[in-house]
DNA sequence: TTGTACGCGTTATCAT
DNA sequence: ATGATAACGCGTACAA
């Protein structure tokens, strides 16, 4: 099987290298007769420009990259669709990296931007504990979408950073709870290191608590196990089975991604419990299949379309250099389904 | 912020740039202490080599690529994740890269080939209606899996292909639900072009009725609407809307995935209608939510660990020469769960 | 408008 | 064990 080159096609056309080239990336100085003779000699041999060979010699190929730590997590896939889109509109292109639990996601986008010359990167989750001096190695703009917090002591005018204030949204949550009357709410909690959005949502929940003067109960926090698929069903399924294994009593159950929520589900039924007459449920995310489900889960809807957007807008903004890099924090919404009650009184 | 090269490493380290590529390519011809001293000196100015650079060179990339077709349908990153645990194992490294509905999979994967010079790629879901000519361009092995059925006059001995007997596996729910006692049937099928899944299952759910002497009633078979998301649970629950509008009375519900069973299962909860009690529905393809939503689901599960590890050892094997181009076809398995109940005599 | 020649960063071949 | 050098395929000055 032969594989052309730009210069098989150049000596095919009897025309020089540049020439092709030129047909090739819509250079405005070729005469419009020779690029179509050039172009249906590409089609005819089935010419595929070597895009290494061309990163390697270009400055500003017009691509970006999205770094995903779980790409197994429905709400990640949403934000992506969106991504995907507004890089379309602007005639980038996107490279999607996902990124093991175990790797450094500092390290990958270096080596990612290093391979495909590209303008900037976006962060899906993860968290982000890198020192600032790994940071600085990064060449191109970067944006951390809907990450953990970002420690404190790095210098903000390196990133940008677009998500809700995991921690206070997790705390209205909560109050929304009380407010209907509930004390014993029992936490189902992941990945709680530190600066996660684990240990962020877990921070509201006991904030919320104390401001209610409910003391926090730790008999009541199920931290999930430790292994991979933290935010997946299954680890809500078994962990919710643990909880109700300790005999603790509570009214409310409050999971901190609906995917663990959805999980719970369905150990509180086969323990009899039904949702909401039992127990009241609520996820966080607000991800499609939570308005599906029976009964559809109270959760905390991030504005996931709008955050999407913006975090192209914004890493494209940067590279452009029509504006520094910007921290926006956005409102999630409280959408309370059919999934919690009032406790009657 | 300078970017080193391999150049500027070995004048670094007085060395020869050969020195340094055998250091970072684990060549054996290299001193120890060369070598450390070459590996702190990279360490020490944050040297990543431009892997663009390398693949100009390099005949073996050790990595293959999977070419999704909708990255939101939650049974391909099922399938994703295992198979990116199997790449890893043989020290792959996998390029994961999202096909648009409107995009040409042949295509984007001859680009993909060019530019990161790799082995082999796997198609993951998606219709494919190519030319045989079209095909023959792929220079790499490739594998099909979990794709709609490959038209006839393609040469079978161009490509593998991991799937299951669609058509087969459909009629197969059919019949469950016709042994119990259900004859008005509905279906809730997406993207119904020639070849393509949906088309497959739709033939199979024909298959079954007429077996069993039931007519088909267009009636009650239900299309989704022909834009983006074939597969969504919004599409699903608009498409259900739609069909308990017409007024047709049914007993049971068969949608050809998973997620359009969900959005069903909302339409059908808000007109008043209990699963299963009422109406008994059932699914395709197995996901995880299936288990855990209440009530949980009957469906076809798909081998999706199996058939991952296939496609990707097979796609090894083509590679390693060690095997010729297969075709390989598993069983799916019914599973009858809460959703699906027997008519009472 | 078109062609020639150089260099991008790396690996492989050949010397040493 | 190490170093010099020729490719890899392409874009782009620069010359024509």
């Amino acid at each position: 099987m032969f594989e052309p080159t730009i210069k098989d096609i150049a000596k095919i056309c009897g025309v020089g290298v540049s020439t092709v080239s030129r047909a090739i990336n819509d250079h405005p100085d070729i005469n419009s007769e020779t690029k179509e003779k050039i172009m249906s000699a590409i089609r005819e041999y089935g010419y595929v420009p070597n895009d290494s060979a061309r990163n390697l010699k270009r400055v500003d190929a017009k691509a970006i990259a999205v770094l995903v730590k779980g790409i197994a997590n429905p709400f990640f896939t949403g934000m992506i669709t969106v991504i995907e889109q507004e890089c379309k509109k602007r005639h980038y292109s996107m490279e999607l990296s996902h990124i093991e639990a175990d790797e450094d996601e500092v390290d990958v986008a270096q080596k990612v931007v290093k391979e495909k010359r590209l303008r900037g990167i976006i962060f899906l989750g993860g968290l982000f504990s890198h020192s600032e001096e790994k940071l600085k190695k990064l060449t191109v703009p970067f944006v951390f979408s809907t990450a953990g917090s970002i420690p404190e002591n790095i210098s903000r005018k390196l990133y940008s950073s677009i998500s809700v204030d995991d921690r206070r949204e997790s705390a209205r949550m909560v109050e929304y709870l009380i407010r209907s009357g509930h004390t014993r709410i029992a936490i189902l909690v992941a990945e709680a290191q530190e600066e996660s959005v684990g240990r962020l949502r877990l921070d509201g929940y006991c904030d919320a608590l104390k401001a209610h003067g409910i003391a926090v109960d730790p008999k009541l926090i199920c931290q999930t196990r430790d292994d991979r698929g933290h935010f997946s069903m299954e680890n809500g399924y078994l962990s919710t089975q643990k909880l109700l294994g300790r005999g603790e009593a509570f009214t409310a159950l409050y999971a901190v991604s609906d995917t663990l929520a959805i999980g719970a589900m369905r150990a509180l039924y086969e323990t009899g419990l039904r949702v909401p007459q039992d127990v009241s449920l609520a996820g966080y995310d607000g991800i499609d299949m939570t308005d599906y489900i029976v009964p559809s889960l109270t959760t905390i809807r991030q504005p996931v379309e709008e955050m999407a957007k913006d975090t192209t807008r914004l890493l494209f903004d940067i590279i452009a250099k029509r504006t520094k890099h910007q921290h926006i924090t956005y409102e999630a919404k409280l959408l309370v389904r059919e999934s919690t009650i009032k406790i009657p009184e």
